[in-house]
DNA sequence: ATGGCTACGATCCGTAGA
């Protein structure tokens, strides 16, 4: 199973885009974050013709998730059960053996700020509705944009970053605590070229001096940790005309019964 | 130099993102 997760920053700007990296990459399981829109603006149909059912979770403006699957997929759940949230930011599914979690997490804005404080507390919901369904499906991946780059080695400038939303220890906690949980980061499982990151600024040519973070990732469980064959970031849909900001960050899963050569 | 860009929704600017 390849998983992947993508915060597309609009899904009706990003559809054409979303669908050549659908047949390019060829994923069988896609979170994607920052649809914008209310379900009734959700592409569902252009993408069941590309071979992928829908499991949405949207808003008008702001925020939105989905997960894509080629599978059908069961027991969708919106929300973070038991937090009471008007921000649609998670919706979880269960697609073959595995169940998914995707997770849009807040921006927080700046440290100190009202968003900062409902970030925190907003991770600290996540971490007890991971534990819990960690502890009900064995084999789960959380997959999304987290909103924090979790070591210095995942900011272009740790110097200029340094006690910046994003990077704030109590953030980088916060996120740390989601592994403690039971989950690793599927991208540190594997050796990985320097300076690699998800998301680049849209201003000041980011891109170009990979001047990035990188804030989106893939946490498995133990199961799911040693089923991973691979792990990266796909920039190729962030060269593109009009791109998103974030890129897809990727991890293949051996099928269930196979074990880690390593 | 505290800006720079993009998307949205309601206008021709404000909010938000990261």
């Amino acid at each position: 199973m390849k998983l992947a997760t993508w915060n597309v920053n609009s899904i009706r700007v990003r559809l054409p885009q979303l669908l050549g990296w659908l047949a390019d990459a060829q994923p069988d399981v896609v979170c994607l974050q920052e649809l914008k829109t209310p379900a009734e603006g959700y592409p569902r149909a252009e993408l069941e013709t590309a071979g992928f059912a829908s499991a949405v979770n949207g808003q008008k403006t702001y925020n939105g998730v989905a997960i894509l699957s080629r599978a059908p997929a069961a027991a969708a759940v919106a929300d973070i059960p038991g937090f009471p949230d008007e921000q649609r930011r998670v919706i979880a599914a269960t697609i073959g053996d595995v169940r998914v979690i995707c997770v849009y997490c807040p921006n927080g804005q700046s440290v100190g700020s009202d968003k900062y404080d409902y970030k925190l507390r907003w991770f600290a919901a996540l971490r007890e509705y991971l534990a819990r369904e960690l502890a009900a499906h064995p084999r789960l991946a959380v997959a999304g944009d987290f909103n924090v780059a979790p070591e210095d080695r995942d900011v272009h400038d740790p110097k200029a970053w340094e006690g910046q939303v994003h990077v704030s220890a109590p953030e980088r906690e916060a996120w740390r605590a989601l592994l403690e949980v039971g989950l690793k980061d599927s991208f540190r499982l594997f050796d990985q070229p320097e300076k690699t990151f998800s998301w680049w600024d849209y201003r000041s040519m980011a891109f170009r001096r990979n001047a990035g973070l990188r804030i989106d990732q893939i946490l498995l469980s133990a199961e799911l940790s040693a089923r991973c064959a691979s792990a990266g970031i796909d920039k190729a849909p962030r060269k593109l005309e009009r791109p998103s900001d974030h890129a897809p960050a990727v991890a293949e899963l051996r099928a269930d019964g196979k074990t880690a050569d390593r």
